[in-house]
RNA sequence: GGUGCGUUAGUUCAGCUGGUUAGAAUACAUGCCUGUCACGCAUGGGGUCACGGGUUCGAGUCCCGUACGCACCGCCA
């Protein structure tokens, strides 16, 4: 046996029992005929003593130890003359009578303590190391925890739990398939799946009702620190439900889990916003709902009440109102002017108004507009002596709107409103069923081409296909999207309408969804479903700013594995038998 | 595909308008220290300044390119 305890679980009851722990050294400190090591492992940390002076050669193989090396050792459980409080196990320490090397290491490349000195890059490529941080391990410890109560609540209202295949078709069709050449079938690929969409549909089809699956999906497009090519879905569906049931039995998920995992209590039910709405209010489908800071519309206040060309020309005027940010100063105000200028947040300027003590307004664009105009801006944006106004303007509504979502974040951010353990959740519902993709000159699915029409915009395919509303919903928390899903068509003649607004000819559709119509013709009963991102949901929990910090072996921002050196180029002899060429990148 | 920032000791970083032998902290090694817990003290070793080219009397420093890393835009049905 190598161990009686862990080194996680002795306390003063525990005083005077002979224990055997094995773990790690974590650190050694020498005293000069006194060594003090603390041992770790999964568990904790427990103070190993050694005593020159009683056992002096045990000391001198104690002192020979280094970082990392894996010892066990036996020793009597001591009360501590000095008591560490910052430890659960700080009141006692082992005094050892026996010690074991079970392996030895080499120094490690970086310290493996919460407060490492180890870059991202080292990390990645040492994760072992950097996996027996407690910090780090915590996070794993907290998806396993997840994952664990997503399983219990799922069961607890009958969902199956039912594994999908990770070889599947191609569908071209929304992102980048990752492809696995066929041996078999010299010259086809299998494609890992997007996502289980199409598989979980056909089981509603096969009368497993209720579905779940912690399911890996697979996308081949540009990472992010929220986006992996793997990632993990709960992916989930129902058959013989509303809208409303999902989102009633997945808002009580949520509020599930948000009280055994963070032990917080979620005011129900959560807002519900249309896309329309989220869009006009907050400039974006996924608004961070911790703070206000409510877009005003200002085209009747600014559009032609004063000479300002920018205003005048422009199809959208929006400003925020940003409480007590008067005292900015000209710098702080320049940046702000960068801030939306810069590239990737594309704005031709700022127009920015103070409300001063006395009620005064004093703008950027004062000579343009009478203290009247001025006047009436103030009132309509609700405005109180001390707050600052920000104003954006466009031609373009969309991209207006979505430069001043930036700007109301930043100023989330400047003012502390984005606090990491308060929690925001909504729903975000009606979607448009479609957007125009310009690179493709045809309208694409907003959620996916299995996504039911509302039934009132049903009438609208024929006439004007970009206003008709889905029956999609996303739940967002604090800016994320957290999960989506729809109400998916169930039958064969709307999937196929679908297709051919999609641009799809009925031959492409047949050949690439046919196995989903077909099966619809079998009586496929009403359905739909959601499936919530979880390194999204743990990074929220642990407050992570990357959800590869809750993934235990993550791909980097060019999606290699650094540690495994993965993608590698493949032996000659491997791509023969596949009947495979690969050309070099010159 | 694009934008920005970065690459200097094992590691994290500093290194100004170009100018003697490239520094700090930490890690590591050695020695001292009997109650430490980020122990302390002393000493020591440790550098292809990412790579290639250019400007210059002279480049870690300036310019161009490449590679790699991070963040973001596009992309992510």
């Amino acid at each position: 046996m190598y161990r009686t305890k862990t080194c996680g679980e002795l306390r003063l009851s525990d005083v005077g029992s002979e224990v055997t722990l094995a773990g790690w050294v974590q650190r050694l400190r020498k005293m000069g005929g006194m060594t003090f090591i603390d041992l770790r492992d999964r568990y904790g940390i427990t103070q190993l003593v050694f005593d020159e002076a009683k056992q002096a050669e045990l000391c001198e193989r104690a002192n020979k130890l280094g970082r990392e090396y894996v010892v066990q050792v036996t020793g009597t459980v001591s009360e501590r003359y000095n008591k560490n409080p910052q430890l659960p196990t700080g009141d006692i320490e082992i005094v050892v009578t026996a010690l074991t090397v079970l392996n030895a290491s080499e120094v490690p490349p970086f310290t493996i303590e919460d407060h490492t000195d180890g870059g991202d890059d080292l990390r990645m490529k040492y994760r072992y190391l950097d996996l027996r941080r407690q910090c780090v391990r915590a996070n794993l410890e907290l998806r396993h925890r997840v994952c664990l109560e997503v399983r219990r609540f799922l069961d607890s209202k009958g969902f199956l739990e039912i594994e999908t295949p990770i070889l599947v078709g191609s569908t071209p069709e929304g992102a980048r398939d990752f492809v696995v050449p066929s041996r078999m079938n010299p010259g086809q690929f299998y494609a890992l799946p997007q996502s289980p969409q199409t598989l979980k549909q056909l089981l509603m089809v096969a009368g497993v009702d209720r579905y779940f699956q912690i399911a890996k999906c697979f996308r081949d497009e540009d990472l992010r620190a929220d986006r992996q090519p793997e990632f993990t879905q709960i992916d989930c569906e129902m058959s013989f439900v509303e809208q409303n049931d999902i989102i009633t039995l997945f808002e009580e998920m949520a509020v599930y889990l948000f009280k055994t995992i963070r032990g917080c209590d979620l005011p129900t039910p959560f807002l519900r916003l249309s896309w329309d709405e989220a869009m006009r209010r907050f400039g974006s489908d996924k608004p961070d709902m911790r703070f206000g800071m409510e877009f005003v519309e200002l085209m009747d206040v600014l559009k032609g009440t004063g000479d300002f060309a920018v205003f005048n020309e422009a199809k959208y005027i929006g400003g925020i109102c940003a409480e007590g940010c008067a005292s900015y100063t000209r710098k702080q105000l320049d940046q702000l002017t960068d801030f939306v200028k810069s590239p990737q947040i594309g704005a031709k300027g700022l127009v920015y108004a103070r409300v001063g003590e006395d009620g005064s307004v004093k703008s950027s664009v004062d000579k343009f507009y009478s203290p009247e105009v001025l006047a009436r801006l103030k009132e309509a944006m609700n405005a109180k002596p001390g707050d600052l106004i920000l104003i954006i303007s466009g031609p373009d509504t969309q991209r207006a709107r979505k430069q001043l979502c930036e700007l109301r974040l930043e100023m989330g951010n400047r003012l502390g409103l984005r606090d990491k353990n308060k929690f925001a959740l909504l729903w975000v519902v009606d979607f448009p069923m479609f957007e125009w993709s310009d690179e493709e000159q045809r309208l694409m699915a907003m959620h996916h081409p299995f996504t039911s029409p509302k039934p009132e915009d049903i009438p609208l395919l024929d006439t004007d296909p970009a206003r008709v509303r889905a029956n999609a919903y996303d739940m967002v928390c604090n800016g994320v999207e957290v999960g989506g899903g729809s109400i998916r068509i169930h039958d064969s003649q709307l999937q196929a309408k679908i297709f051919k607004i999609l641009g799809f000819t009925p031959e492409r559709a047949q050949a690439q969804f046919g196995f989903l119509m077909n099966a619809f013709k079998y009586g496929a009963p009403p359905h739909g479903g959601l499936a919530y991102g979880l390194d999204r949901w743990v990074s929220l929990f642990a407050g992570l700013d990357s959800i590869r910090d809750c993934i235990a072996f993550p791909k980097n921002n060019s999606g290699r594995d650094v540690m495994l050196d993965a993608p590698s180029v493949l032996e000659p002899g491997q791509l023969d038998e596949l009947c495979l060429k690969v050309e070099t990148k010159s």
